[in-house]
RNA sequence: GCCGAAGUGGCGGAAUUGGCAGACGCGCGGGAUUCAAAAUCCCGUCCUGGCGACAGGGUGUGGGUUCGAUUCCCACCUUCGGCACCA
């Protein structure tokens, strides 16, 4: 399309300003400038992917890039960067097929994307652009995980501390310290279940493993246990939920990350295995339902299960096992609706009572949370209930339902486990209810239906008689006192996965001697460089791609010790944990970054993107972040203080956009038709920055008659200079009025993140001043300010026409005048009854008998009222009457 | 199944300490300009009835609170996103 006849050449004015911002390194931010307040305005980093940029990533910059020249105008020292989240695995894909270097595609992809970002005008400060893959970066990512390596958690204190400090028992060996060390450091090596797929030699994420065949090639998936790197998270699962109270994030993040550390409190009970010198811990949350307990079950990879298993149940445990094994975590949840387990011929003795209970294995007990044990209580657990009438287990109730709550749950459930009980009607009548839960009470405490609720105690000897809440305290110490409990606090939390068998990531700086102990390297020796390989594929064994680098792999200390490499490297997630921390200083080569930077600029006052990283790296981030605070690097607890996540864009269609159905949009293409500052404004106008919203081209095409319409209110299309109508005038009375609500809305919506409802309030301006015959030249000059964050190049060009020879970019910030603001009459409606009757005009500061006797007075109000007396007369001012009758 | 977000014209959306529903933009209809078209400009545009002034209805559905509800409460339906037996 590229319409230039009114010499609106966005092109070549996109050009010349993109120039010009980069030859005067207009957006370089200063280092601790206390003369300003700061202003940390960050982006999540892209992976430079092969694609390039889809129109998803520059809604989010776009955003961020309005309130950073915002803020520029607003008299802020404004810190705005931008690198690359380059480690992953479709360059290292990539390499396998094609033999290409993972760098060599890395660096080609964000050349690209580069230029695609750069071509959109955001205001970075490039000087300080970060690369993951730089071994300039890597070294400190390679840094921080020696400060995890060489550090514990004081468990009295909650904090991080440097592993000399770390109090070692008495009496141990040489051997038995260092493996206290090794226990206690927050980065450890743990045997874990992964997905290990034999066919592909790899291991696979969850996500990569449908029905329990490898996602690409369909080959089958097994858990195995294998030698990971792991990092002691959960140590912080406390804090990491504390510390959400000091963030200015939305509630609903809040809480999806609570979730997902997912707390629970209860107690850890003591099970003796009959015939065996043998305890089973189990986690409960309801130590109340102890008597209840009418079996154990164990998760088939629980280590006991080998030793209790009774010789004629072996095979059929055995086989259970493999089974077992060969689902994934998810389709053990998803396909095995149904119930199934094996009894191992062993039992336990229920520490109350002392009777005995048999002990099956069963997949639905996960290893990995509690303690990968479960006392069953069939009749106040659903699961356990399902599990006991599967296999014919006795059912013992032990809790006199709470009716309210009951209620509650019955209609939740919106069907009551029982067939001897009528279906649930919400509409019943109290009486009816009373019968129905008479009924349903009955069926409980005959252990026929389960109850999962509280209530009093019953058929728990001494404990009978007691609310769920007191039997849970009296019971912690009666278990305390005899050694048979403890208190205890559960996460769904899982320590986290630190090491990936894949070449495309930060080696890990260890060495493993001959005689297995494990040495970190020193400080001054990194980074540790990635080796060239010849083949990035892992090797059939199982062992990472670093293994074929056998010149790299072995190394000899000086003492002689003969060493071997650790061969598995970073997890994505490594580089991305503390990128926000190396922009403050991204140069030192001395330390990671320096600490009067670092106490200048943190934290970062506003995050955004997108909300698929609303768990996961938000959660590793600020775990790094506390170990850094915790050892004295960072000042803040919280790194970002203002989080928010931009919805996603959707294809015309109103489908995500992908390329199976054909409906991506390239920003290349929308910048070369319509300019970038049309695909800037169009973005931020589709509709709020949070909410998904569908593409549309025709709304491209409205943004840019927008801009536009105020280069011709501002530009002569024939000469190219400012048009005869822009005059130096003062600015009439209406005009000015309209400039100033237009100032102090676009200004409150920034700062709101609206960016929509600015957009239009400097539409229905520029719509009012292109009427105009004659244009003051200061009502543009104020509008140009005010338009520049959003579209800064056409600004900039504005502003030059209008006779200036600087940039617009620290323009100080337009004021209004409250009093301008305010309209001097107001339109208000009469209503009759809650019904609009007429409109009257009166004056802004009229008081309410001056508004009463204007709309009694309105002859489509006495019509309305057909001659009955006023009862009440509602005023509120500036918006209506209403006249009740 | 659980948790979260959201349902407003033909479309994207605006309006909430409860106070004129539909700002702004798209699309559509009509007109101007043009040999004609594109572009541009002007007018109209929630639905129903009426030539019309006007009347009635209207924010997913059904109730409730209120002088007054898109906004608050209860129940339900739908869509999207996240989680997946967490004892």
């Amino acid at each position: 399309m590229s319409e230039k006849k009114s010499g609106y050449d966005f092109n070549a004015i996109e050009l010349k300003w993109q120039q010009y911002w980069n030859d005067n390194k207009t957006f370089k931010a200063a280092d601790c400038d206390t003369a300003k307040p700061k202003y940390y305005v960050l982006d999540m980093f892209p992976y430079p992917s092969g694609q390039g940029l889809h129109v998803g990533h520059p809604e989010g910059y776009t955003a961020t890039d309005i309130v950073a020249r915002y803020k520029r105008n607003k008299g802020f020292n404004v810190l705005h960067p931008m690198g690359w989240d380059a480690f992953g695995l479709p360059a290292e894909q990539y390499a396998v097929q094609t033999g290409t270097h993972p760098a060599e595609t890395t660096k080609n992809n964000i050349d690209n994307m580069r230029r695609q970002i750069k071509a959109l005008g955001f205001s970075y400060d490039w000087d300080r652009e970060v690369n993951t893959t730089d071994t300039n970066y890597y070294k400190w990512t390679q840094w921080i995980f020696l400060k995890l390596f060489n550090s514990y958690f004081d468990q009295t204190e909650q904090k991080a501390k440097p592993i000399e400090k770390l109090p070692i028992p008495k009496g141990l060996s040489e051997d038995e310290k260092q493996k206290y060390i090794d226990d206690n450091r927050l980065a450890y090596e743990a045997e874990v279940a992964v997905n290990w797929c034999p066919e592909l030699g790899t291991v696979l994420a969850n996500e990569e493993v449908i029905g329990g065949l490898s996602e690409r090639g369909s080959h089958p998936v097994v858990r195995k246990p294998m030698r990971q790197w792991m990092l002691r998270i959960t140590k912080y699962a406390e804090r990491l939920i504390d510390d959400l109270a000091e963030v200015d994030w939305t509630e609903s993040i809040k809480k999806l990350q609570i979730d997902w550390v997912g707390k629970s409190i209860g107690a850890e009970v003591n099970f003796k295995v009959d015939g065996f010198d043998e305890d089973i811990w189990v986690f409960t949350t309801r130590p109340d339902t102890l008597f209840g307990a009418t079996y154990m079950v164990m998760s088939p990879e629980h280590s006991l299960v080998d030793k209790i298993t009774a010789d004629d149940k072996k095979q059929e445990i055995e086989t259970y096992r493999q089974e077992a094994a060969r689902k994934s975590d998810l389709d053990r949840t998803d396909l095995a609706k149904e119930k199934s387990g094996v009894f191992t011929g062993a039992y336990a003795i229920n520490p109350v009572n002392e009777e005995k209970i048999p002990i099956w294995i069963s997949d639905y007990v996960l290893i990995s949370y509690g303690t990968g044990a479960i006392m069953s209580v069939p009749a106040h657990d659903e699961r356990d209930f399902e599990f006991a009438k599967k296999f014919d287990l006795p059912i013992i109730p032990v809790v006199d339902p709470d009716r309210n709550e009951l209620w509650d749950y019955a209609r939740r459930m919106g069907k009551f486990a029982s067939e001897d009980v009528g279906q649930i009607n919400v509409k019943m009548s109290n009486k009816g209810k009373e019968k129905w839960l008479d009924n349903v009470v009955h069926e409980i405490i005959q252990g026929r239906a389960c109850y999962p609720g509280k209530g009093i105690a019953i058929n728990s000897k001494q404990f009978s008689g007691l609310s769920t809440a007191e039997f849970k305290e009296q019971i912690a110490s009666w278990l305390s006192e005899r050694g048979l409990g403890e208190k205890a606090i559960n996460y769904k939390l899982r320590d986290w996965l630190f090491s990936r068998q894949r070449y495309w990531g930060e080696p890990f700086p260890l060495l493993h001697t001959e005689d297995g102990r494990i040495v970190a390297l020193s400080e001054d020796d990194l980074p540790l460089q990635l080796p060239q390989v010849d083949n990035y594929k892992p090797t059939g064994s199982g062992e990472p791609p670093l293994s074929n680098a056998v010149d790299w792999l072995d190394v000899t200390l000086a003492d002689g010790t003969k060493c071997r490499r650790e061969t598995n490297t970073m997890p994505q997630w490594a580089g991305s944990c503390w990128y926000y921390l190396r922009y403050i200083d991204p140069d030192n080569s001395e330390k990671a970054w320096d600490s009067e930077k670092e106490k200048y600029w943190m934290n970062v006052d506003l995050y955004i993107g997108g909300a698929e990283h609303a768990v996961l790296h938000l959660l590793y981030s600020r775990f790094w972040h506390k170990v850094l605070y915790d050892l004295g690097y960072v000042s803040t607890k919280e790194p970002f203080k203002k989080l928010i996540n931009q919805g996603m864009i959707l294809g015309e269609d109103g489908q995500k956009m992908s390329k199976s159905r054909g409906n991506v949009v390239n920003p290349d293409h929308v910048i070369a038709d319509y300019g970038a500052d049309s695909m800037r404004l169009y973005e931020m106008f589709m509709g709020p920055l949070e909410a998904s919203k569908p593409w549309n081209i025709h709304g491209v095409e409205g943004v840019y008659r927008f801009l536009l319409k105020a280069w011709k209110m501002t530009i002569d299309e024939e000469t190219g200079k400012l048009d005869s109508a822009v005059q130096k005038t003062e600015i009439g009375e209406e005009t000015l009025k309209l400039l100033h609500q237009t100032i102090k809305k676009v200004g409150g919506d920034i700062e709101a993140f609206r960016f929509n409802t600015a957009i239009s309030a400097m539409m229905i301006f520029v719509n009012h001043l292109s009427k105009q015959k004659v244009r003051p030249v200061s009502a543009i000059e104020q509008f140009t300010k005010i338009l520049a964050p959003f579209a800064p190049h056409i600004a900039e060009e504005m502003w030059q026409k209008l006779g200036h020879n600087e940039t617009l970019v620290y323009e100080p910030w337009p004021e209004y005048d409250e009093e301008l603001v305010k309209e001097k009459e107001v339109e208000l409606a009469v209503q009759v009854l809650g019904k609009i009757k007429d409109r009257i005009v009166v004056a802004a500061d009229a008081d309410e008998e001056q508004i009463k006797e204007k709309a009694l007075a309105s002859e489509k109000v006495t019509v309305a009222m057909d001659g009955r007396e006023p009862k009440k007369i509602i005023v509120i001012k500036s918006r209506l009457v209403n006249i009740i009758v």
